[in-house]
RNA sequence: GCUGAUGUAGCUCAGGGGUAGAGCACUUCCUUGGUAAGGAAGAGGUCAUGGGUUCAAUUCCCAUUAUCAGCUCCA
């Protein structure tokens, strides 16, 4: 006899072995029908594993993620299966598990390809090999015997995974007629796969290397009821919806134009609206901080980034130099605003007593990113960073490495972005030569950023190998509608630029000492912030930031007079608002789908003329009564110092 | 940059080898006088661009370009 530790801490007790189905069926047998997968002492593993000594178990169904990582890990057999039976001769690389769903890269017999008509095909085939309940059934083997047998079927890519595995570790799945080299876990059987929806087809590196053969990548996603598809593809049709490119659209804020070129966004009044908002608040932010505005021009002589060592490093790749009449010279567009800040700093001699120092810009940058990499919003070729570079010496580093986590918590409590990752990019210590520096001033530099983050209560996943060559980082990443994360706010410790443009001050000894650079960017880019923020509140901004807050809307042109007066009077009170001339011949009337997006819409007629009334109604709450123009200018001023004050606390 | 898909009115899209279509938006007129509206008429297009096949191409073929999905990349 063994014992069995379940969750609750309770012990049974079982005649060794016994499989994880066995224990599920003991308990009870609906459990033994909807659990999935069992973790053993901490490890995950088949259900039909035999356990023969003493264990604390975990059995696993659709709410926990080791279960659905099974689920997936089998659909993806399954779809390999389909693949199969229906493309015979085709060669299998990986199908692993995703965040949502799965996914099989393969390479598919010549001549033949997959495009989405055919995804309906595979899946009716997916649900009709899932329908012959077949056992998922693990094989231990031998690794010259999984050699043998990929060798006999002909697939490259399992062969090259198994001569890089272990002897003795290779396992291998079957079920009906497929067969897998696999580490699993799987299900016991293809007949939980009740629903599946595969989502897209495209290409994918074998090895996710550019240099090799590009697979046929499959995307699905599969349930273990037709009801939790339904509600999964409800879900990303909702999603769709919160795309920033369709609100963008829809709300005026941006467009792009073949004309002008790709990856260049042109910000349409309302969107230009919305950015200066954004600007004004992180400025108003700033200068509490102590930050000083700087404004540098959009080129610079090529002489600069070749000091800077960016030009070496990506001259090739990006927006070639601009030549002028004068002969040998050159310019380029800025890449970055650091170079020109550093030369801001070297303008004058610095004393410790000066420092820190902190120059902040909106500083428009040109970077030649792969065509295939534009995106909306979030990916461009020409963009505002909330730049700012902090000149400060060792000691004061960590302080004013607080100093801008608080900043970017003022940003996303003011935004309410909850759903942040932290993440602290740190240098291999095993390939030190990579970056530049002394030991020293790494281990201080990443020690601060640490300490800092640990003190400021921020939770942080750390990846070792991943700092820029001139210092390690903080990066806070948020997602998009449909779950893609994007980097916004970064926090960098440079010790490369201070160097290479001989930067100094002067110390308490009297003697030239270098400073540590800071940069930071809160919102990352104008451009990024305003994507994420568009598909996190789905178009909804918070009062102070919405481009027209009030739309003024005469009951009749004879009331159009006294309308444009409350929009000027309200506008002296900096609301921002628009009239709906509708009554009148000349004008614009504003279209209904925009109305919806406006928070308020003030009436005017005989009545509020006669006495400089409004009637308030809220967007979705009604009518609000009737007040006079101050009362409503307190009304709503209040409410956006509400929302902005709840920000600080 | 790679693989695949797509490009028709301002927007969302239908169509198809022989005068180019719808809904919404737009313009004008009418109605409506406390209202997040109603009706009628009108205007709007080198069917992404350039070649080819054809008596005839927006439609078929090729190339280019842009967009979308994914890969790769991201100072």
């Amino acid at each position: 006899m063994i014992n069995i530790t379940l969750p609750d801490g309770g012990i049974k007790q079982f005649e060794a072995p016994v499989s994880g189905l066995e224990i599920a069926n003991a308990i009870s047998p609906r459990l033994a029908k909807e659990v999935l997968s069992i973790t053993v002492n901490g490890e995950v593993l088949d259900l039909t594993r035999k356990i023969d000594s003493d264990a604390t178990i975990k059995l696993n169904k659709w709410d926990d993620q080791e279960g659905k990582h099974a689920f997936w890990h089998s659909s993806a057999h399954l779809l390999a299966e389909a693949i199969e039976a229906l493309y015979p001769d085709t060669k299998f690389g990986i199908g692993p598990t995703i965040e949502n769903g799965f996914y099989y890269d393969v390479d598919l017999p010549a001549g033949k390809v997959i495009t989405e008509n055919d995804l309906e095909i595979i899946e009716k085939k997916m649900l009709e090999l899932a329908r012959q309940k077949n056992d998922i059934v693990r094989e231990v083997v031998s690794k010259a015997e999984a050699l043998k047998r990929f060798t006999e079927k002909n697939d490259p890519y399992k062969l090259e995974l198994i001569s890089e595995l272990e002897d003795g570790t290779i396992t291998l799945y079957h079920q009906g007629n497929f067969t897998d080299l696999c580490r699993g876990p799987h299900l016991p059987n293809t007949e939980h796969i009740k629903a599946i929806k595969l989502l897209s087809v495209a290409g994918a590196y074998w090895r996710g290397n550019e240099k090799n053969k590009m697979l046929t990548r499959v995307y699905g996603i599969s349930f273990p009821k037709a009801k939790l598809l339904e509600e999964y593809l409800v879900l990303l049709e909702e999603a769709k919806k919160r795309d920033h490119r369709k609100i963008g659209k829809e709300m005026d804020l941006f467009t792009f134009s073949q004309a002008v070129g790709m990856g260049l966004p042109l910000w349409m009044p309302k969107g230009a609206q919305l950015r200066e908002q954004l600007e004004l608040f992180l400025k108003k932010v700033q200068k509490n901080f102590g930050y000083e505005q700087v404004i540098t021009p959009h080129i610079g002589d090529v002489n600069l980034y070749k000091t800077s060592g960016h030009y070496e490093k990506y001259g090739k790749d990006s927006f070639q130099v601009i030549h002028t009449p004068q002969e040998g010279e050159e310019y380029l567009l800025k890449p970055m605003n650091c170079p020109h800040h550093c030369e801001i700093y070297k303008a004058r001699p610095h004393s410790y007593k000066d420092l820190p120092i902190r120059y902040a810009e909106f500083g428009t940058v040109y970077r030649y990113e792969m065509s295939g990499e534009l995106h909306g919003l979030t990916r461009v070729r020409g963009f505002t960073q909330d730049d700012a570079h902090i000149f400060c010496t060792h000691d004061q580093l960590k302080d004013e490495f607080k100093k801008v986590i608080d900043i970017i918590f003022i940003i996303f409590k003011a935004l309410d972005f909850k759903n942040f990752t932290a993440q602290i990019s740190l240098r291999d210590p095993k390939n030190t030569e990579k970056y530049i520096g002394s030991d020293e001033n790494w281990e201080k530099a990443e020690r601060a950023i640490i300490e800092a983050s640990a003190e400021k209560g921020l939770i942080t996943v750390t990846e070792t190998g991943e700092a820029a060559f001139y210092g390690p980082k903080l990066d806070f990443m948020v997602k998009d509608a449909v779950g893609r994360s994007w980097q916004l706010g970064t926090i960098q410790v440079d010790y490369n630029l201070p160097e290479r443009f001989e930067l100094e001050y002067t110390g308490a000894d009297n003697q030239k000492h270098r400073p540590v650079m800071i940069h930071r960017a809160p919102f990352g880019s104008m451009e990024r912030f305003v994507a994420v923020l568009i598909e996190h509140t789905a178009g909804k901004f918070p009062l102070w930031l919405t481009p027209e807050q009030v739309v003024v809307m005469p009951i009749s042109e004879k009331f159009n007079d006294y309308a444009r007066k409350v929009s000027n009077i309200l506008n002296i009170s900096d609301i921002r608002t628009v009239v709906d001339d509708r009554n009148e011949k000349i004008g614009r009337k504003i279209r209904d789908n925009e109305l919806k997006r406006i928070p308020y819409l003030l009436i005017v007629g005989e009545k509020e003329a006669e006495s400089e009334l409004v009637s308030v109604r809220r967007q979705g709450e009604g009518d609000q009564g009737t007040m006079s123009l101050n009362e409503f200018a307190d009304f709503i001023s209040n409410e956006v110092k509400q929302q902005l004050n709840s920000i600080y606390k």
